[in-house]
Parts: structure tokens; C-alpha cells; sequence
DNA sequence: TGTGGTCAAGGGTACA
DNA sequence: TGTACCCTTGACCACA
């Protein structure tokens, strides 16, 4: 199963949603063919019943990127879970800034993604969540319109920690 | 007032909080059209404040069940305040015995739910909190299904003490 | 469909 | 220690 390249991390860096928005993120990473693999989930472990067979088209789809749960749909631009969704969500809304308390590198699973808010909110963004499609408005319902996921890069010097 | 039957319990009876999952709680009371009443909640004391004037279909669901606190909400099937929810929680997760040292009677208001845990947690149950809201996985969010007040029948022998 | 909102779960942590 | 205030979380829900 491929790893997720979370090594370029400093200890204890913060981390602010708040600059999340803009377009320069931080840290910048690309996902190179062989970084953003989307038929990574389909090596997923299926803890119970083995997979039944299915006829859409991409069966590897209902597994949220960041986590590995079941995913509901595509949500600020990628195939994510409720969870993932939701934290995405307050996270921006609320400008929230979070700090990691390891090697910014934590991993994401149904059980773990809540033990580390930034390592969470950097996998989001990692992955392609896209800010843009949070309605400054607040208004539910509709469609947004071309959102898609996120392309990041990868910058090459030390990760700045935000306030 | 309805006053609740609490007069069936033997003095210095302990009382083991991982029992409680069973469907065959003790002391086991039934609430008869009388004794549980779908309306109990109006007739229950309101400790402190005249109720003020609300347009809330009941208003008076404000109040905890338990011990008369103002409520937060539905906790583990119902109405409670914050410190009866947290106290089921910690008795269930933790598998807490407890011991009353008067004649399991004791009163249950904001000043005095803390001085008898053997009475507090036999009114949390005789009120109907449901351990099957809390979650085995733990996981946080989300909704329960169909999780309601656990209907509560009365036993007619002795209770016994349990460990 | 994919937004935002809801509100009972669990968790952190002062305080006694 | 246990308590309880306050916060975060996420499965559903109503919308457009």
C-alpha cells in the first residue's frame, strides 16, 4: 500500500486555516503519478464482507481520501466522508489553527484522524480540498460550479509555521 | 407531585454499573400508566425560577429528569443536564460500583446529586437512560438510530445487592 | 447531487 | 480522583 509523503515536517509547527484559502499553500506538495494513486484505495483493507461485486465505475471511489472511511460523495472537490466533510468545513469557516505535536506526519484512519487536527487539515488539503467551494454566503442547496480538487505543490524550503 | 417509588431498596445496597447492560436492570420498576407517565416531565418540580415564557412545545423539557438541573438536551435517550450525562457515561464506561449508605432514597437535586452515586445512577436508570446510546467504538458525531428511553420494570422480590 | 445546519455523541481540562 | 463546563465531532437532514 503506498505511504503518504508527510515527511517534510517540522515537530510542533502550527498550522492556520485561516491562510488556507490563499492560493499559496503551505506546506506545498504535488502529487506525482505515483504520490496521488487513485487506485490507492482500492488496496484498502475490507474489514468484514469481501467487496461485492460493482458495476460503477469507480468502485474505489466510496473510501474517503483522506481517512479511508466510507466516502458520501464528492465534497469540496474530492471523494471524502461526512467526517472529513464536516472538519474540512468548521475548519475553514472557523479560521482554525492547529498545531501538531509530532512529526506532522500522523496517520489517517475511521479511528486516528481525530488524534491529530493537523495532520488532518493538511491531508485534506493535500488531497485537493478546495476552499472555494464553501459558499461565502452560507447558502445550502445548488450546485457549485467547475469545483474540482485542488493541484498543490510542493515547496521546497521549511514548512512556516502560521499563527 | 409525583413523587418516585424509591421505598423498595434495603439499606447499604451496592449497586454495580456493569450490570446495567443487562436487560434485566435491579432493582427492576415498571412504570404503570401512573408511574410512567409520557407526561411526567410537567409534572416535576422546577427547583429554581418560575418557568418564564416559551413557545417551545414543552418548556418544561428544559429541566434534567434526574435531578432537576437545567437540561441540555437529550443525553443517552433523556432529557438530563451536563453533569447526569457525564456521570452515566464515566458509571457505564467504567463499570462503577457504588454503595448507598442511607435506604437508596436519596434526594436527587443540583446540590445534593453528589452525595449519593448509588442514587443518582438508580434514578438515571429508573428514568429510562439507555446504555445502548453509548457507542462501543466510542467514535463521537452522528446519530443514533431509534434510541429511546429504556422502559424500566419494576422487580417484586428483594433487590439484591450486586457486586 | 453537494451544499449548510442539526444536535447528541465523545473529549479536554479547570476545579473541588 | 470525580465532576461538569465547554468544545469537537459526524450521521442525517432540508435545501436548491
Amino acid at each position: 500500500m503506498a505511504t503518504f509523503p508527510f515527511q517534510m515536517a517540522q515537530p510542533g509547527a502550527m498550522f492556520s486555516a485561516a491562510r488556507i484559502g490563499n492560493t499559496e499553500l503551505s506546506p506545498r506538495i504535488s502529487f506525482t503519478e505515483n504520490g496521488f494513486n487513485p487506485d490507492r484505495q482500492a488496496s484498502r483493507q475490507e474489514p468484514c464482507p469481501p467487496p461485492p461485486p460493482d458495476d460503477r465505475p469507480h468502485p474505489e471511489q466510496r473510501f474517503c481520501l483522506i481517512c479511508g472511511d466510507r466516502a458520501t460523495g464528492l465534497h469540496y472537490g474530492i471523494v471524502s466522508c461526512e467526517g472529513c466533510k464536516g472538519f474540512f468545513k468548521r475548519s475553514i469557516c472557523n479560521k482554525r489553527v492547529y498545531r501538531c505535536s509530532r512529526n506532522r506526519n500522523c496517520m489517517m484512519s475511521r479511528r486516528q484522524r481525530n488524534r491529530c487536527q493537523y495532520c488532518r487539515l493538511l491531508k485534506c488539503l493535500q488531497m485537493g480540498m478546495n476552499r472555494k467551494a464553501i459558499r461565502e454566503d452560507g447558502m445550502p442547496g445548488g450546485r457549485n460550479k467547475s469545483i474540482g480538487p485542488v493541484k498543490v505543490r510542493r515547496r521546497k524550503e521549511k514548512q512556516t509555521p502560521l499563527i
